[in-house]
DNA sequence: ATGAACTTGTTAATTGATTAACAAAAAATA
DNA sequence: TATTTTTTGTTAATCAATTAACAAGTTCAT
């Protein structure tokens, strides 16, 4: 199928947890409408992003929920699962480990963590090993991990960074504040709350 | 000033994070170019930005540091400062809290923070007092607070939301999974980091 | 049956964001 | 002094995302 649009493929990653959710309650279809209104979206959005996925809907009763997921399935979860690892498991990396444990349907997997803190190292969570820094190369190439969440506290991330993409790393979602430097075709994405809060308090007074 | 775009509104929000970081070095000017490239942006799009705030460079040495930042600070820190709260004292209301505190200049203020735990009521960081939730309402009006982030994990977030929207918040950033019903002219942000995992994943294999 | 009331699926139009293009200014170099 | 180099500031062009518009299918009520 072609490439979707970086909006849609994160508007779908919503439909699904949206939708997993629905379909507890039993409902076996869906309206375009309802689907938009959970998620704050305009309708005529949700419609574009299934054709665009390429489910078809049914004129009486909306969209069958199974055949959604199924579908979202099919075009988020390939080949099989990406595997990502946390890089600091202090408070921030150990709610993310939780919060990503959550989930019940996801194409990334978690099975290493890792810290320098030697009360962290070789303890695990939902049993989820952390291993010690020192190990993350060998374990990262031999895992094939290809995403690094960075939650660590440090002065010298571009160094961590450097090791990391040299081990195979190809994403970053990074957590950490300051500028970073990474190579063409590395994917990074950063959110800071701080400028959430700042463009919210704007919209506020403007 | 005409109102501007959201996404200048963002860049400018980072801009000035990494100024007052750039600042440090003593440099007293610095060229769109490298602006641009401590953020991963298009020098063009600097400019462009930096035209829409109203100020102005040198043909010779670029932007001068100081005068960015205090067209940035009049620009964003408008009027003073927007009070917020963090709603959730775990490890991510922790992690968030000590996150914001670390920012030298933010136009927005935390001084107080909401939980129903015991152990954590009336709890101190960073000088910043947790109180018992029950207590929210009175305390929001009193300060005025207008950002609430939700951090807290319950199986009923809408009757919190209700009574947040109620006491005046105006502005929700939510962390919470699942779908949460907001009347119009409230904002909302949501960011949940499985939505970019997914996404990640689907760029790295696509 | 006929039309009213829904809905989906899709193309077209609009709006928003990014990038390209280039004139103008200033200094450095030849 | 003329030319090259470098950078800003701004308009125009392009690209991306959203929304509007509407045909077509389906059921329900009359
Ligand atoms: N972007 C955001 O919105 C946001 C929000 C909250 C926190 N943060 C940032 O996230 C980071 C973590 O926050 P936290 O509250 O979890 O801090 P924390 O101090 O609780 O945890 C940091 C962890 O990193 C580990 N660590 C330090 N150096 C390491 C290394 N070289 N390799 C591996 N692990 C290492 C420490 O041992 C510790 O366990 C901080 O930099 C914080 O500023 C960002
Ligand atoms: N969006 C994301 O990317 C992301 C990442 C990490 C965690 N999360 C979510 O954030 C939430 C918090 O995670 P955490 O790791 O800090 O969990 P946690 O269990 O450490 O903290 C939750 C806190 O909320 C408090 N609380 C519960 N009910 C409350 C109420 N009614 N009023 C006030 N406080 C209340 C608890 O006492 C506790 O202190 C969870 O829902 C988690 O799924 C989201």
């Amino acid at each position: 199928m072609a490439k979707l649009p970086p909006k849609t493929v994160e508007r779908i990653s919503q439909y699904r947890r949206v939708l997993a959710k629905y379909q507890t309650l039993s409902e076996p279809f869906i309206f375009s409408h309802d689907l938009a209104s959970l998620l704050h979206l305009n309708p005529v959005q949700v419609r574009r992003d299934l054709m665009l996925l390429g489910t078809t809907g049914n004129y009486r009763n909306g969209y069958k929920v199974t055949e959604l997921l199924k579908s979202i399935d099919e075009t988020l979860t390939i080949p099989k699962s990406t595997q990502a690892t946390i890089i600091g498991m202090g408070r921030l990396g150990e709610s993310l480990l939780k919060h990503i444990g959550s989930s019940p349907v996801c194409p990334v997997m978690i099975n290493s963590t890792f810290d320098i803190n030697p009360k962290r190292i070789n303890t695990t969570i939902r049993g989820i090993p952390c291993y010690d820094m020192t190990h993350a190369p060998e374990i990262i190439k031999e895992q094939k991990i290809k995403i690094a969440i960075l939650t660590l506290y440090t002065e010298d991330i571009q160094a961590i960074i450097d090791i990391l993409i040299d081990a195979g790393i190809e994403g970053f979602i990074n957590y950490m504040a300051g500028p970073i430097k990474i190579p063409k075709g590395i994917y990074l994405k950063e959110y800071d709350i701080r400028t959430t809060l700042e463009e919210m308090s704007y919209n506020i007074h403007n």
